[in-house]
DNA sequence: AGATATTAGTTTGATTTGTAACTAACAACA
DNA sequence: TGTTGTTAGTTACAAATCAAACTAATATCT
């Protein structure tokens, strides 16, 4: 490749970075407007609604986040009564968390918004471009 | 798609979130740690040394960049005597940046950093992979 | 000319994030 | 039992971001 042909727009951390921003607009309007919610607010309400009950720990493992990222969404996600937490008795550092009845509504909702908005995109590729896309991301992620 | 299927990893925003974090942690690092710049200063660096010398304006429709985002950027690089400003005579209002000797000097070798590490991890892709990637990402960002 | 609207860019204050230090509970081992 | 280490989660402070208000220069319209 010459120079003249390396630009922004195909340097894969540029290019990522604009189609995440690209994509996330959208969706995040969602969730902001709707339920006042931030990015890793819905990330974790995500996990316990697909997952079940578990840990703050467990989350920054599924999810990739950092603790303290973590922490402040539990808090706010209490706050709005959309999770409960439960000390456990066998160790009394770890603290289960769940999500209450209204949680779950919400999480329900989120749940089919994303599935919706997701659809709505895919609708601007092919199968397989769908599927090499998926693929690639997924390399990516794991390197 | 049944709902058992849809899982995060498969959330376009969120995997392409994932996906631009994992890839610009290695990038981030260099012109960190080599330059103390940040990421808004690295694109609007790229954007002068790419495409000559232009205004803020010009910086923000080209690079999607929020002007806050990029007069911030601008004051940086300019402390760092990166680049410099001058006022149009014709309007007042617009100064055309252009950068230094200096500048210049960093945008080479942050330009050949890019290279390199964008052709390291094109090593994990085919060439068909790559091609459909790219043209995806480029579809995606102009939604 | 004078009033009003635009435009380029900056500043400010509130929100969000990142980093590192901290607390509390438990474990391991002398 | 006491000392040291580890782990789960929180807090505090600094750095970064966002939105909205602001300044200065120019354009437009009467």
């Amino acid at each position: 490749m010459t120079d003249d042909d390396f630009d922004l727009s195909r340097f894969l951390p540029y290019a990522l970075n604009q189609a995440a921003e690209a994509t996330s607009i959208g969706f995040q309007g969602y969730y902001r407007q709707r339920y006042g919610m931030l990015r890793t607010e819905w990330r974790v309400l995500f996990h316990l609604g697909r997952y079940g009950a578990m840990t703050a720990k467990g989350i920054c493992e599924r999810a990739s986040l950092h603790k303290t990222k973590v922490s402040r969404a539990v808090h706010a996600l209490e706050q709005k009564r959309f999770l409960v937490r439960t000390t456990q008795e066998r160790d009394r550092r770890h603290e289960t968390l769940s999500l209450t009845r209204q949680g779950e509504g919400v999480y329900a909702d989120l749940f089919q918004a994303a599935k919706a908005y997701d659809a709505k995109l895919s609708e601007n590729f092919s199968e397989t471009e769908r599927e090499i896309l998926n693929r690639c991301l997924e390399k990516i992620s794991k390197l």
